[in-house]
DNA sequence: CCACTATGTGAATAATACCTCAGCTTGTGA
DNA sequence: TCACAAGCTGAGGTATTATTCACATAGTGG
């Protein structure tokens, strides 16, 4: 389900400061209690406002929930689409270590909220707004490909998924054990280098050398 | 939170009759409405029996889902282990694709359940449960590895890691979107390339050829 | 057949949730 | 300054929930 429209768009500063408020609460109350422990009510107290305000600007708890999730991930889904504009006509080798990077980069950009957030992306609301943006990534990855300087592929769009799909897992458990920064550094060029050697393995051959 | 040890046992055949449907219940509650709308009454209801039963053989409703989580983890490990230790003292070829087969084989076994638990392994009693059992992947991986016939690695642990994480977001993203089985076969197919490159790409060159 | 245990039942309880609304406070424009 | 709009409040209505417990039923060993 996506996140439904606000039920009163803020005009004045106040009330904007308020739903920052109550975007950073929710992600607060998620990190120490999951979506489970997750209440309107608890989320109104940590942001130091009254339910009521809550509702003024969120139909109900789901909508407010989706609406961080979104949030989110449209960070992240804008730095994969910078990272390909970027790369475009480059070589694959280039490439992967782009998207690998970018990746790695928008989610430890925000740990917390990356954290937070895994649950809520597993629920039912959830999961439509993680389908829809990930097409928009697959979509620019696709893009990028296309423009490769140094191979073609046979199937760019199951390439894109394999690609996109494939970086969360590592990143996901990065997140989760709390990782030293050593190891943060191993994963993202681990990632890069199977992002790298599978390009390689999937192109056609070479269209120009 | 591993799930704490059941409140009896059960002795008589009837009662395990009982706990198997509560079981199969359960999934089917996450089902259709994800863990947010699975209640004891709900569950209890599903399998036919009254919530009173249900209490009986778990302590609260955490330890419940828990118990569900462990189990479907489980039966993948246990997947991965035997095909491990069949693919041991092989080329560093067929322990890739071994390990992308039994992986997809082990999830797509049971769609349903698979994508019903989720959200669970999502949830803070649930992601110490995978943490566990995840742990229990790499070694096997990690074991495997020590006895490829066609190479030695630097670092065996990081390259578990990256195996056995990266296999799941592609398996996730197919159990979500309901894909064709085509879809299926290509993406085990592209898993296997995709660590078959990694794993030559990460390999310290050969010590026997 | 009998005592005893294992298993099953479901109404009752106490806690907590989501969300509304009537009224209050703060800002704004003339 | 004043009237009106925007924003905020939080107690309470209505609904659910997790969990218990006193009692009923089914199996079992003797």
């Amino acid at each position: 389900m996506s996140p439904e429209k606000p039920r009163k768009t803020p005009s004045q500063a106040r009330s904007s400061h308020t739903v920052e408020a109550i975007f950073d609460a929710a992600i607060q109350v998620l990190l120490d209690g999951g979506l489970e422990r997750l209440t309107t009510t608890r989320v109104a107290e940590r942001a130091g406002v009254s339910v009521g305000s809550l509702y003024q600007y969120f139909q109900n708890k789901q909508s407010l929930v989706a609406t961080v999730l979104e949030r989110h991930l449209l960070h992240v889904v804008g730095a994969v689409e910078k990272g390909c504009a970027l790369a475009k006509g480059q070589t694959i080798d280039v490439m992967a270590s782009a998207v690998a990077d970018c990746f790695v980069a928008a989610k430890l950009d925000q740990p917390a909220t990356s954290r937070a957030l895994y649950a809520v992306a597993a629920e039912v609301g959830g999961a439509a707004v993680v389908a829809r943006l990930t097409m928009r990534s697959q979509l620019a990855l696709c893009d990028m490909l296309a423009t490769a300087s140094d191979a073609r592929f046979q199937n760019p769009a199951l390439i894109a998924f394999m690609l996109s799909t494939a970086a969360v897992g590592p990143v996901q458990a990065l997140l989760m054990s709390d990782a030293s920064p050593e190891m943060v550094r191993a994963v993202r060029q681990h990632l890069a280098m199977m992002m790298t050697s599978y390009l390689n393995a999937s192109a056609i051959p070479a269209p120009k050398t």
